[in-house]
DNA sequence: TTGTGTACATACTAATCAGTATAAAAAATG
DNA sequence: CATTTTTTATACTGATTAGTATGTACACAA
């Protein structure tokens, strides 16, 4: 990787952690340049203003991110009772990254961002789509199997448990990590009476 | 109400009005100035600091609100099934202030401030934990008049009720309130299995 | 009338914000 | 090597931020 990509992707991981943690418009460009020891000149060659650092920043960390742990899991499912709860217990219990406290990085954008950046809205509307239709597509394999009965909506249950993720890293921010093993308990009831 | 208390009640739900539709950190005080017509002096009157009246206004204004949304409906609840969910309905499709794209004030908050301010937080968490418990309240009740089956968790079915309603307002930022239907009728499938 | 606290008004400050101007260093290319 | 392009560095700007300093208008009491 030459230099200059270096410090582009120093950029964008560091304003990653930063924003994640206090919020997107809290993170001030002073702010990244003093923790990355990048020069403003340096960050202003590389995006023309913050907003566009922005969108870079969700499609090259965020999305990459998210789909490897949200949707990747479900793309060659065998069992979505199963696999849908492993996915979901996976990414509340072990990305290592990720703290009850803080969130998850792309529901804190959805909250903050979508009423006043349509950019963002679609970037991160994009993720949460692809979300929804391989929960979708795995519900719709386990009615073939006869795994889950034939009156299950799979966009309905799709739509359900995608605001069930969302909700709950919403709880975990005020109420801490200890409520995500009794929602992922509840969420095992619920996908098991899909079958 | 004396002029001096009308003038805080102004300040309060002004800045009720602006910080749901843009945010905590980015509504200013010269922004709620601007809005209300009130002073400088007049607001550093009635309140310390910034923050000091943000939390007035979460005690004061969404406190009271959501309250009478959220857990009045259930306190003479008589069937915990139908309770809910038409509590779930009302605050999605019939408080005409709340719109999608904005969310919910509570829910923005929680989002935003629950890990930059402790006092924020708690006001918040304590407006949540009197939710979930009279969710809880409720099902143990349909419990005892056998609507709801004798294995049910109450606070289990309480917790993924409160992350699915936080959850399907962060969705509706992003997605439009097109969503709302299709989570209230998965509710009603998640409710009725209940019992 | 004269004082005293309440409620508001105006002008200011120091810090921080996103972004720019201008240059120099570094790297690629001839 | 010489030249051109890419990349980084520094110093600045005007706007905006939360908060302060200082004042005044007014009610009400002695």
């Amino acid at each position: 990787m030459s230099k200059a990509a270096t410090t582009r992707t120093m950029i964008l991981t560091k304003s990653f952690e930063l924003i994640y943690k206090q919020g997107y418009q809290t993170t001030s460009i002073d702010n990244i340049l003093a923790t990355t020891q990048v020069t403003k000149g340096a960050f202003f060659y590389h995006f023309k203003n913050k907003d566009e650092m922005g969108l870079a920043m969700i499609n090259e960390v965020i999305f990459p991110g998210m789909y490897a742990s949200l949707v990747k899991p479900l793309l060659d499912a065998k069992s979505p009772i199963n696999d849908i709860y492993e996915m979901m217990r996976n990414v509340l219990l072990k990305v290592p990254f990720l703290r009850a406290k803080y969130g998850c990085p792309a529901v804190n954008l959805i909250e903050e961002m979508s009423p006043l950046n349509e950019d963002f809205k679609q970037a991160l509307v994009k993720l949460t789509d692809q979300w929804q239709a391989a929960i979708k597509e795995s519900i719709n394999q386990g009615k073939a199997t006869k795994e889950i009965r034939g009156d299950v909506n799979a966009e309905y249950v799709a739509c359900f448990v995608v605001a069930g993720y969302s909700g709950i890293r919403n709880m975990g921010k005020a109420m801490g990590s200890s409520c995500y093993p009794i929602y992922l308990q509840e969420l095992k009831n619920y996908l098991k009476q899909l079958g």
